[in-house]
DNA sequence: GGTCTGTGCTTCGAATTTGAAGCACTTGCC
DNA sequence: GGCAAGTGCTTCAAATTCGAAGCACAGACC
């Protein structure tokens, strides 16, 4: 027989449960929603995201990076992704006209019309999931709880870009 | 052009904000979590959480059913992940005492030396990303804010494996 | 016992995901 | 200008993921 694991010296009991919690409620969460959206619209998770981001930026387009970055995913799977969408006319691909190298993504009416249509079931089972149990300034106060560390990890090292290998 | 995508009748802006905070958080923090255990011991994340499970209990070993659920994860995709596990070492399968269809995943010697090898650098990244922006108590509020949605969650209709279809 | 339905896990095939490598353009610097 | 290094995106191959189907046992009912 073996030791049982050595207790965390940086993580404390109620720390390591808010830790927990987070990723099972996101994991259950998105779980959850990934059947509604395949229903309703049969889309992923991470094309819905990106249909929302166009959707709701003022221009409706975002550079290909951007997205990435976004929705945390890979360049190259968001190549994949921004394919199937493009393949069935839910946005469209141009080069960026400011840097020839760059493409950008562009929700097209289709897009939207689709968006459109598969928000309000959305919405309404993160209600149901989440919300019901949260009172409104629950909401709120999670939404401040989790700012910071979104902000932190989004300056800091990482993006979803890890820097080229040098040659 | 096209309408801007309607506003959600369900959701106001708060709570839309809590929701999207909630996902970004936790792909940022998964995503950064899994390079680093990819460099500390070569284990996925998934591979982790199972290791984590089944040090954490009491016996070291759990049915391949809940541990699906535990980690929100289609039973074939435990399957493979579980077939690795074992081809390292690092867990044993074996039919359940009680049901002969069962299978019971128990965690080695070696499983638990590498998981006990892997967790501080584990607990301090996390440490480092998310609790360095939260102090003790709003870890605690963090927790409380997310137990409910997560109850809520795992007590309704959905678990991991969708009901069979009738045939 | 025998049958019928349900459950636990694995196998199978198809779709997705990712990092590495490749290509094209940009930028910095001489 | 011209070269070197950096960036944006795609292509490629390999690994992972999932649902559907299959297999074996369990449980209920007769």
């Amino acid at each position: 027989m073996s030791q049982p694991p050595q207790p965390s010296h940086s993580l404390d009991p109620v720390q390591l449960g808010a830790y927990f919690a987070l990723i099972e409620v996101a994991g259950l969460l998105r779980h959850a929603v990934e059947q509604q959206l395949r229903e309703a619209g049969d889309l992923s998770y991470v094309q819905f995201q990106l249909l929302a981001r166009l959707g709701h930026s003022q221009t409706g387009s975002h550079r290909m990076t951007d997205l990435a970055d976004d929705v945390v995913y890979s360049r190259s799977g968001l190549t994949y992704q921004a394919g199937l969408l493009e393949r069935r006319g839910l946005i469209a691909r141009t080069t960026s006209p400011d840097d020839e190298r760059g493409v950008t993504a562009t929700i097209t009416d289709a897009g939207r019309e689709l968006l459109g249509r598969v928000m309000p079931g959305h919405a309404e089972l993160i209600d149901e999931l989440l919300f019901q149990q949260l009172p409104r300034e629950d909401a709120q106060a999670l939404a401040d709880l989790l700012a910071p560390a979104r902000d932190h990890m989004r300056s800091t090292p990482p993006r979803s870009a890890a820097r080229r290998r040098r040659r």
